[in-house]
DNA sequence: TTTGATTTTGAGCGATCGTTCAATATATTA
DNA sequence: TAATATATTGAACGATCGCTCAAAATCAAA
């Protein structure tokens, strides 16, 4: 019985999020959704509900597209925090040119949404803090393995982690200067391997 | 001969970026302006043209009070660097809760603009870089008064305090956690005379 | 007090917004 | 192949968007 699907979700989720993420949530119409997933708005509306629903999957998708990124530069590095250091290059360095932003995401989300929706605001920081404990991790294990001292502090190094990628991000967002920006972020990880 | 004006123009100014920085540019209609600046739009066509032109003088209305804030924080403070910190706090902490974003409106008009409005990218960029001058300026003057070190590089400590700050509102934006704001806005600041 | 330049008003323009739903198309099962 | 359940379509809804402009209000100069 019944009619089977004619999209991909997960490729509607990924060109959907490439254009949330580029112009916001306010900037982004329904209509642009249409054009770029190759939907009509009855389609759309019966697989994701509402804009804001498509927005929600589409800020998971992106996530998770993020944490997968993460994996495969710490699967491919010779140690924990050179995978972190070329994961970050990547995003702000060689990634800039075909990303939609410079800025992460789950940032201009958190942005957007605070004072403004508190569900999407809840949402993006769930995501963040995710995110965060995911680099926790990566330095705990770096410790365990014996890439960094015994007494190095993961938690903190996880936050001043976020801190600077973010800060770096917003700084680079949108400006082409490869060898300052690699020099700040090597800068950034002797820092943060010195507490 | 002729009339004259019934509204303040800086407090019109003042009240459409506090809309602005907290809904965004596309996140704020004109409606919404009219209703808290209490114009017609007709005023608000014949006095700043555009919604465009009006966010770019909201936006720079936003920078020059943020440089004299900065300025008052210098004036009070006992050494340069202390009026720095201080003003950081200020911002992300005390400030916080009167502020409608935690986040520069520069770096949200930055994130906003960039790949889709040319004109008011370049032109947030444009206030960011002045601010950046300012702040190297505060470390120059620090450097000749003798509150740090005749070798200490101010270029460098300008671009670090910006990308330290911005990861720093980001990272707490909407959240209210005082004491690891205090704990990690310290540590930024020790890391900043230690190059 | 009249004149005249300027400001303010607010109804309303065409465009676009998020969303709905009856009609149509399609694939699976009997 | 016919019946049936599900998916897709796209015209169109009411609301809101940025913005305009003729009419009314206002104040300074004559």
């Amino acid at each position: 019985m019944a009619n089977t699907s004619k999209f991909n979700r997960d490729n509607v989720l990924h060109k959907a999020s490439q254009l949330f993420w580029g112009k916001g949530f306010a900037g982004t119409s329904i209509r642009d959704i249409q054009d770029t997933v190759n939907m009509r708005p009855g389609s759309i509306y019966a697989t994701f509900g509402s804009k804001e629903g498509l927005y929600k999957e589409s800020l998971l998708s992106y996530a998770q597209s993020m944490g997968r990124k993460l994996d495969t530069f710490l699967e491919n590095a010779t140690n924990p925090i050179e995978g972190l250091q070329q994961y970050v290059e990547f995003n702000i360095i060689e990634g800039a040119n075909c990303h939609p932003s410079g800025i992460c995401m789950l940032y201009k989300a958190s942005g957007e949404f605070n004072g403004q929706n508190p569900v999407l605001f809840e949402y993006s920081q769930a995501l963040i803090n995710s995110f965060e404990k995911k680099v926790t991790h990566v330095f705990a294990d770096a410790k365990q393995t014996g890439f960094i001292a015994n007494d190095f502090d993961e938690v903190n190094a996880g936050q001043q982690f976020i801190i600077l990628f973010t800060g770096l991000r917003n700084y680079f967002n949108g400006r082409n200067q490869p060898e300052l920006a690699k020099k700040l972020i090597d800068k950034m990880f002797t820092q943060l391997q010195t507490q």
